[in-house]
RNA sequence: GGGAGAUUAGCUCAGCUGGUUCAGAGCACCUGCCUUACAAGCAGGGGGUCACAGGUUCGAACCCUGUAUCUCCCA
């Protein structure tokens, strides 16, 4: 679902885009997810019963790529079906020749810059995947674990009578094979004696030194640390510091190594088991407690993460991070919500180097090349590496040239994605060289993602088109939300939680979907999916359709002979409805755009859904709506019908971002055009330069009035179809819209007296009076009553502006505009008490 | 442990620089209507102590402090 709320997006963006003339190009295409399609593929030939381990590189590859050829394209199958107005002919995959090539130009060129290194690190190590995956890669979820203390016995007092012991607190006590010291704070004061000293390693009683380390906190468990530099990240910048060795307990399969000395070959949480069982025997923990600690879960496999030692491909990123954290900061590069930015800037500033092998198949190769001697070479072909490797080794024989195994991580090639899919020659060419498509649409103007990739490719995108471009990649970044359901929970495939797409399209069609989707989805903020939003958005479709409906059915008096020509007159109320709606129009449009210019898509959506359906069916269609003679609607005349069909076309171009099937088949259906005339490439919609405020606000005012007769009518119980007479209570005449009122209330007339209208249902706007006479008495207790609770009502809100008027502080210190909006207040309030109190005495 | 953000109607969210009776929208809900575009609809209606406690101010949903709860990011 993720996709179709981002796809969503970026298309509503793009279709405006283009409709207001712009050259717009959406590139669609896929990365090759490497990790996530070989545990896929793997998977698979397991079914087949085909090992990976049985097949040669080539081999597995060859399934990789049926795999993605079969399965590679759905997403964009479905985007095709959501309505996704992309170049398609653009369409890319990371994995492409060009791209691919460029991914490997980069490698060379960066190692040869000095960035990237090689070297033993502690990585993040996937049991199962069976590969290193980067931090952002890891996530962190709380568990319930096992604090074991386990005592150690120092060495030389094992002779004595009582023995001497410390005792370490771990949660991982089956790293104890990998033990190379025990490590205390040079400050806690339980511990001083034991300078010097060395303790024993419990199960395979090695001989380990006593350290003193300010890492260590005092507080936490006993005080003492083992010191496990192969199996913790922390432990091995211990090693690193007091020259440690390092004992690697583990296999790469989680089970115990043959380095352990015991317990070999069993898996790392069973021996967990085990271990605690064996150390009470031998009566070495001292307690067991349960602690609340964070373990660290592969994003791919979700098996849990073991810091690993291993040789691995490194991006130094200190430097060439600095001009991507600088374009974000100074607002070169937007991000939109704005909150993400001190997400982004924290992240960059503790910026850690990026681990890019993958011990993978299914990817881009390491471009390094091996002689079996210990010397490296960085090179495109073999020969070169072959070449470059002679320099080093004389008595090189070709045949000992190997290939690094691994592949690089997946985000190395789509960081290069918004240059590499225009140019994928970039990186060798340079800037001064690229192509046209390059020069033309680079940077780019917006890019639409979830803020979960921020780092792993939003951030990297900016360094590497910082680094090879020299210029940012794209001017706007909208985080969307992430998708969640009604319980919070993230929608996902693995979770089973997700409805499928195609399914919604199905129920509710694709525009409705649209809708749905962008009803729901604040900027930045996540958003609780449920089908009723798609619902919402259907509904809104077929209102869309049924005022199709009707203005297609509108008979226009136009005899052939007389075209040119009205056959009948205009009404009042037609020319009027029109004269308000033209201003309604470029109202709404331009708050519409507004919405659109600060990326508020929900808002201008929402907009959008009201213009159509309440201002524009609700009040002008049923303003115009020929009346109906003896079952038979009445002809409308021409120019209130050329005027409808200008709006309606205007808000099938506003409202075709959102819905673009239903917008393109109207326009089709409204009348013939050009093969080339389509709504997707119409123009976007002006509004007029001036906006009659006055006229917005009079319409307003007749829309209250209408509203207040059919509640009289609702009260008293009047059918629609009795006409009723209004007055109001005004010494000037005619207000513009008098007929729409007559019209839309279903008036007989529409009177205007200087007098109080006795025996007659009154009411007020604002502080204008309205009488209507009815045929049936009124009820003289029930309109006593009505009078009275908008008496005390009046005069409550009086009492508060009074108050706040003869405080002489808010007078000396309110804005005077204030001060004269509350002087408004008062008299009108007062105003208004008169004509109630003067109705009551009528009454009487 | 460090950092960011949030808390407003049953739900999802607006509410800009403190100032209109400012507490708002959509959905849901309630009432009445199958009125020849539309019951996937029309007309009308109810509903919130703006998380809590203080403070600043003539004036606070909005600014400040603290508390609670939740979410996210990083270690």
């Amino acid at each position: 679902m993720g996709h179709m709320l981002n796809n969503t997006i970026q298309d509503v963006l793009i279709r405006r885009a283009r409709m207001r003339g712009f050259n717009a190009c959406w590139v669609p295409g896929t990365d090759h997810a490497s990790i996530a399609t070989e545990a896929k593929v793997v998977a698979l030939l397991k079914e087949q019963g085909i090992h990976k381990a049985d097949l040669s590189r080539e081999d597995f590859l060859k399934h990789a790529w049926g795999w993605k050829e079969k399965y590679g394209g759905i997403i964009l199958e479905q985007l095709k079906k959501l309505g996704a107005s992309c170049d398609w002919d653009r369409t890319s995959f990371t994995m492409d020749e060009g791209m691919s090539e460029a991914v490997i130009d980069t490698f060379i060129d960066l190692y040869n810059k000095g960035y990237i290194y090689r070297g033993v690190r502690m990585v993040n190590w996937d049991p199962q995947g069976l590969t290193a995956v980067s931090d952002e890669e890891v996530i962190h979820k709380e568990s319930t674990g096992k604090l074991v203390y386990v005592k150690y016995m120092i060495s030389g007092t094992e002779t004595q009578d009582v023995p001497e012991f410390i005792t370490v607190a771990t949660t991982r006590p089956e790293t104890i094979m990998g033990d190379t010291a025990v490590c205390v704070n040079p400050t806690d004061e339980r511990y001083v004696h034991l300078k010097g000293k060395h303790v024993i390693v419990p199960i395979v009683n090695r001989i380990v030194p006593i350290i003193f380390d300010e890492y260590v906190d005092a507080a936490f468990g006993t005080g003492a640390l083992k010191v496990t530099p192969a199996h913790d990240i922390n432990d091995f910048n211990l090693g690193q510091k007091h020259k440690l060795p390092t004992i690697d307990a583990l296999t790469q399969e989680g089970k115990i190594s043959e380095a352990a000395g015991a317990y070999v070959g069993l898996d790392r949480f069973a021996c967990r088991k085990q271990i605690i069982l064996d150390l009470t025997e031998q009566g070495l923990v001292e307690k067991v407690e349960e602690i609340k600690n964070k373990v660290g879960y592969s994003e791919r496999t979700n098996a849990v993460i073991e810091p690993r030692l291993s040789m691995q491909w490194f991006l130094k990123m200190e430097d060439i991070s600095k001009p991507a954290l600088d374009a974000v900061v100074n607002g070169d590069v937007k991000l939109i919500p704005e909150k993400f930015i001190n997400t982004y800037k924290h992240w960059m500033e503790n910026v850690h180097d990026w681990c890019i092998s993958r011990q993978l198949w299914w990817g881009q190769r390491i471009p390094a090349w091996y002689d079996g001697q210990g010397n490296t070479v960085v090179a495109k072909t073999k020969e070169e590496a072959f070449a470059l490797l002679k320099a080093k080794n004389t008595s090189i024989d070709s045949n000992d040239v190997k290939q690094d195994d691994d592949v690089l991580d997946t985000w190395f090639s789509s960081w290069l994605w918004p240059m590499t899919v225009f140019d994928p020659k970039i990186i060798t060419n340079g800037w001064d060289k690229a192509n046209e498509d390059l020069k033309y649409y680079y940077p780019t103007n917006d890019l639409v993602t979830a803020p979960e990739i921020l780092f792993f490719w939003v951030a990297r995108m900016i360094i590497a088109g910082k680094e090879y471009t020299g210029l940012k990649p794209f001017n706007n970044v909208y985080l969307t939300g992430i998708v969640r359901d009604k319980q919070g929970r993230k929608m996902s495939k693995s979770l089973g939680n997700s409805p499928d797409p195609l399914d919604l399209i199905a129920k509710y069609g694709a525009d409705g979907v649209r809708v749905g989707m962008l009803l729901c989805s604040p900027a930045g903020n996540d958003l609780m999916f449920d089908e009723s939003y798609c619902e919402q958005g259907r509904n809104f479709a077929n209102k869309v359709w049924n005022a199709f409906r009707l203005i297609n059915g509108f008979e226009v008096s136009m005899p052939e002979a007389l075209e040119g020509k009205e056959t009948i007159y205009q009404p009042e109320s037609s020319k009027a409805a029109i004269t308000w709606f033209e201003q309604k129009l470029s109202e709404q449009l331009e708050i519409i755009n507004d919405h659109y210019s600060k990326h508020r898509m929900s808002d201008a959506l929402m907009a959008t859904y009201k213009l159509v359906w309440d201002d524009f069916c609700a009040w002008y269609l049923e303003a115009i709506k020929p009346d109906f003679v003896d079952g038979k609607a009445l002809p409308m005349d021409k120019s209130t019908f050329d005027a409808t069909i200008n709006f309606l076309e205007a808000l099938l171009k506003i409202m075709h971002p959102w819905m673009p099937f239903i917008t393109e088949e109207i326009w089709h259906s409204l009348k013939e055009r050009d093969a080339k005339d389509c709504i997707i490439v119409a123009e976007w919609p002006t509004s007029l330069t001036t906006i009659d405020k006055k006229q917005l606000a009079e319409f307003e005012f007749s829309k209250e009035l209408v509203t207040m007769v059919r509640n009289v009518r609702a009260q008293k119980q009047l059918s629609p179809k009795e006409k009723l007479e209004v007055f109001e209570k005004s010494n000037s005449e005619r207000s513009y819209f008098d007929t729409v009122i007559i019209k839309l209330a279903n008036l007989s007339a529409f009177n205007y007296t200087t007098e109080k209208v006795d025996g007659a249902f009154s009411f007020q706007i604002e502080t204008t009076e309205f009488y209507i006479p009815l045929s049936s008495n009124i009820n003289v207790e029930e309109e006593k009553e009505r009078l009275l609770k908008e008496l005390e009502y009046h005069k409550g809100f009086l009492k508060s502006v009074s108050v706040k008027l003869s405080n002489e502080k808010f007078v000396a210190n309110a804005k005077p505009e204030v001060i004269t909006v509350e002087r408004k207040k008062e008299s009108d309030a007062l105003s208004k008490i008169a004509s109630i109190e003067e109705q009551l005495k009528s009454i009487f």
